[in-house]
DNA sequence: AGATTCTTTTTGACTCCTCAAAATACCCGG
DNA sequence: CCGGGTATTTTGAGGAGTCAAAAAGAATCT
């Protein structure tokens, strides 16, 4: 059984390579997981003596189909473990990543498809991130951001590419949560500021940063 | 912060020295955490740099008042994670408990509050144990035991004093849960043998021993 | 008491994961 | 093609927790 050290390092290589590259460098990778370079190597090249990842020296790592799998169990088991801490013990949308962090290493799957079956099978976790389905399928669509998307149209945040929790609460507080609906009114790229309209909280000036962040689609005539 | 296996630890004094003496073998806990008795020496030495235990070499240990308030909050952490496994995922009784072993350790104050109203405040867990306040207050009533209870007289389960899968499973196939009524209707000494009348399952025999792990009172005349 | 047995403690070693710091390889501008 | 600068790898070490096996203390049984 693969230890919590080892589930974070995997997991953390799946996220890393759905937003970019196909290669993880060593950097990144020490970067997420809070540990210096050095650490990275050493484990990954353990992982790869497991046959969990294939790691390229000085180029940069990637899951096998044996370390994807585990990844995406474990990716499955944090997306609906804040699912339920939002949803049923109605906890603040900022705080449940922490949580889920520790959770996600010692859920057993018997206890996972009873949250999920309770959950109602939801396909997307509070921040609109998709959870992956049991057998490992994980349905990761491409999305304009309110960097880049089309202006004066009216759009719905999707996803939020995001679990800091200050940016988080910030977000909650302007009305910015998956589903919100909402229009970019201007968008200044010298000024590196984008000001949107939403429905609920009005006008909100937003970094370039932070508004790439934010996944959108075309609002649905309804 | 406590590790997982200094928490484990705390605990198991804690649960010895609930059912017996006051101070605690080396052997008894080797048994208990499944690890080699010169590894539990190692460890309540460090335990006890820490102020966790008072350690009486070649005699036993016992928990500090800090010690006990960390193995109180264990135990509460568990206790409350089995009643919600059972209660609101109906998960199966026998199965809780390998669970809940692993949960107690990860689940942080904020969840547990958030628990403990789910489910109503409840002051005993699926197996009759009581669940320590937050403040760390323990209810240890002196009940009798299905061994030692007096014959012929209506009685209701309060609480199974065993945790291994295999009995647990075989006491719910009898409908001997906590609050379940029945009486001793034999008890042979000599064969070692108690035999019962339950309301729900009608005649069982029971071995001395099987019978001293279940602790009951006598039913009010209701 | 003397010998045997049981429990506890000590010792040395090992695994897993980590860091600090030195060594190495790679890339890029001139 | 050479010199920096950056990223990666190597090396040596340490903490936490564990085991196996030997040593030491207690307890028990003639």
């Amino acid at each position: 059984m693969a230890t919590s050290t080892v589930e974070n390092y995997l997991k953390h290589v799946l996220l890393l390579s759905e937003s970019g590259e196909t290669l993880v460098s060593m950097g990144a990778l020490a970067l997420a997981l809070d540990v210096v370079p050095g650490t990275v190597t050493t484990m990954v090249k353990a992982l790869a003596d497991e046959g969990l990842v294939e790691h390229q020296p000085r180029h940069g790592v990637r899951l096998t189909p044996d370390g994807r799998r585990v990844a995406l169990s474990v990716l499955r088991k944090h997306r609906l473990v804040e699912t339920f801490l939002v949803n049923v013990l109605k906890m603040d949308w900022s705080k449940v990543h922490e949580e889920a962090e520790q959770l996600e290493h010692v859920i057993s799957d018997e206890v996972l498809d009873r949250l999920d079956a309770l959950l109602g099978h939801p396909d997307t976790d509070p921040h609109g991130d998709p959870i992956p389905t049991r057998q490992g399928k994980l349905k990761s669509q491409v999305y304009a951001t309110l960097a880049t998307c089309v202006a004066e149209r009216p759009l719905r945040i999707v996803r939020i590419l995001e679990q800091s929790e200050d940016f988080l609460r910030y977000a909650e507080q302007n009305g910015l949560l998956p589903g919100a609906a909402l229009q970019v009114t201007d968008r200044n790229l010298m000024a590196g500021l984008v000001t949107l309209k939403t429905d609920a909280a009005g006008s909100i000036a937003l970094s370039l940063a932070a508004a790439g962040r934010i996944l959108v689609e075309a609002s649905k005539a309804s």
